[in-house]
DNA sequence: AACTAGGCT
DNA sequence: GTATAAGCCTAGTTG
C-alpha cells in the first residue's frame, strides 16, 4: 500500500497508485511526441506584425528622444534612469530601487505615468520592443518545412512543473494590445482544429483539499464564483452585493494566499494602503481557518523535515530554513506553502497528459498526420490538434479525461474551446 | 556573466 | 533596518 494513497484518502482524494517518479517516466515519451509534432504558425502574419510594430517603434523612438531633448538608448535602463530622474527630474519618491539606482520597471513608471508625457511612450516602446525581439523576429526563423515550431520540454524543475525552451512555447503573449494577434498566429493545420482545455482554478481546488478548508470546499462543491464568494467574506457582505472592484481585490487575495503573500505584497499588487491589505488577509484567515492551519503546518513541517512534498511525493528541500538571514528563511517558508500546491497541480496535469495520450493513440489509430494529438502543455492548459470532423468528440474526450484523472475532494472543472487558431480556442 | 526588464501560468 | 508573491525563459545592455 502506497503511503501517498493513504494520505490522499485522509483528504478525501482518490489518486492512482503511482508516485511522482513514475509519473515523470510516463510523461516523458508523451513530451517527446509533442516536441516532434510541433505547432504551426502563420509566418505571414508574424512578418506583417513585425513590420507594423517596427514602424511604430521608430516613431516612438523619435518622440521619446525629442521629449528627452537628446538621443539615447531607450533599451538601456541606466540611460533611461538618467534621463527620467536626473535630467527631467521626475519624482523618485515611492519608487523602488534596483541595485544601481532607481528602477525604471513598468510597475514603477506607472506610478508616475501622468507626471510626464514621456512615460506612456516609454511603456508602449517597451511593450512593442519585447514583442518584436522575443517573439515576432525569432520564432519564424525556427519553423520547419511545414511552418511548425518545435519546442523542448523539460521536467527538471523544482516544483514538478514542465518547462519549455528553445523556443519557450509557455509564454506566448495573450494580453495587451497585440497579445491576441500573436497568439492568433498559432494555427491549426488545414482540415484540423485546435482544442484548448484548461483546468479551472486547479491550484485553489488543490489547496482547498490539502488544507481541508471547509468554507472553500463548500464553495467549490456548490459551483459558486469563488472570487465573489471570497469578496463577500472579506468585506462582510452578501454575495449579490459584491462590486466588480471588490471581486478584483478578492481575486488577488486568493491568488496571493498560495504564495504566502504578505500585507505589503498585497498592497503593492492592488495599489492600496498596507493596513487595508492587512485587514483583507486577516479577514480571510479568520474565515478560512483550514487555509490558515495549512500555511502554518507547512512552515512547521518544512522546519522539522528540511523539506516538503507534493501529493505524489515530489520532494523540495528547503536549506534556507536554517539560514540566519531572515528574508532567506521567509523565502523558503513561502516555498514550503506554495510547492505542494503548485507541484500537486502539475502532477495532476502530467497524469492527464499520460492518460490522454493513451486514449487518443488507442482510439484513433489512423496512420497519418491527420490524427488527434497533443501539441502543447502550459501548466494548467493542454492544446490538442484534431481533424475538423472529429474535433467535437475529441474535445469531449479531452475534457472527460482531464476532469477524472484524479478525484479531488471538490469537483475538477475543465474549460474547453476550439478554433482555427490558439486565440479562437480560448 | 550580472543586471534589468518583461512575456506566460 | 531590510525586504516583502510561486515557477519558468529570453533579450538587451554593461563591463
Amino acid at each position: 500500500m502506497n503511503e501517498f494513497i493513504k494520505k490522499a484518502e485522509g483528504l478525501g482524494i482518490k489518486i492512482p497508485r503511482i508516485t511522482a517518479d513514475k509519473i515523470n517516466n510516463a510523461v516523458k515519451p508523451v513530451l517527446r511526441k509533442m516536441e516532434k509534432a510541433g505547432i504551426r504558425i502563420d509566418v505571414a502574419v508574424f512578418k506583417k506584425l513585425e513590420n507594423a510594430l517596427s514602424n511604430d517603434l521608430e516613431i516612438l523612438t523619435k518622440k521619446i528622444h525629442k521629449l528627452a531633448g537628446h538621443d539615447f538608448n531607450i533599451s538601456s535602463p541606466s540611460q533611461m534612469a538618467v534621463v527620467l530622474f536626473e535630467e527631467l527630474k521626475l519624482q523618485t519618491e515611492g519608487l523602488k530601487k534596483s541595485q544601481s539606482g532607481f528602477s525604471t520597471a513598468a510597475n514603477e513608471l506607472k506610478k508616475i505615468e501622468d507626471k510626464h508625457k514621456i512615460i506612456p511612450l516609454i511603456l508602449e516602446y517597451r511593450e512593442i520592443s519585447k514583442l518584436i525581439s522575443t517573439y515576432l523576429k525569432p520564432l519564424p526563423l525556427l519553423v520547419d518545412e511545414n511552418s511548425r515550431l518545435h519546442t523542448t520540454y523539460g521536467l527538471e524543475t523544482s516544483t514538478g512543473r514542465i518547462n519549455s525552451n528553445e523556443p519557450n512555447l509557455q509564454n506566448i503573449p495573450i494580453r495587451g494590445k497585440y497579445g491576441e494577434k500573436i497568439r492568433g498566429a498559432f494555427v491549426a493545420e488545414k482540415g484540423m482544429k485546435l482544442i484548448s482545455a484548461d483546468y479551472s482554478q486547479i491550484e485553489l481546488r488543490v489547496v482547498a483539499c490539502l488544507a481541508q478548508d471547509e468554507t472553500m470546499i463548500r464553495s467549490f462543491k456548490n459551483g459558486e464564483d469563488i472570487h465573489a464568494q471570497t469578496a463577500a467574506e472579506i468585506f462582510g457582505i452578501k454575495m449579490n452585493e459584491v462590486t466588480p472592484d471588490q471581486r478584483r481585490k478578492a481575486k488577488a487575495v486568493n491568488f496571493g494566499i498560495v504564495y504566502g503573500q504578505t500585507p505589503y505584497g498585497l498592497s503593492q499588487a492592488l495599489s492600496i494602503p498596507i493596513d487595508e491589505a492587512a485587514l483583507y488577509i486577516k479577514n480571510y484567515f479568520s474565515i478560512h481557518t483550514g487555509i490558515a492551519k495549512y500555511v502554518n503546518s507547512m512552515i512547521d513541517l518544512g522546519h522539522e523535515q528540511g523539506y516538503v512534498e507534493t501529493l505524489f511525493g515530489t520532494r523540495r528541500h528547503l536549506p534556507n530554513l536554517k539560514s540566519h538571514i531572515r528574508f532567506m528563511v521567509e523565502a523558503d517558508e513561502r516555498i514550503a506553502i506554495n510547492t505542494p500546491v503548485q507541484g500537486t497541480a502539475a502532477e495532476i496535469l502530467k497524469l492527464a497528459m499520460v492518460e490522454l495520450d493513451k486514449v487518443l493513440s488507442t482510439q484513433y489509430t489512423v496512420r497519418s498526420d491527420r490524427k488527434p494529438q497533443l501539441l502543447l502543455t502550459v501548466h494548467d492548459e493542454l492544446v490538442v490538434e484534431a481533424p475538423v470532423k472529429q474535433a467535437k468528440e475529441v474535445a469531449e474526450l479531452v475534457q472527460e479525461t482531464m476532469e477524472n484523472v484524479v478525484t479531488l475532494c471538490v469537483p475538477i472543472e475543465v474549460n474547453i474551446s476550439m478554433g482555427n487558431n490558439w486565440a479562437e480556442a480560448k
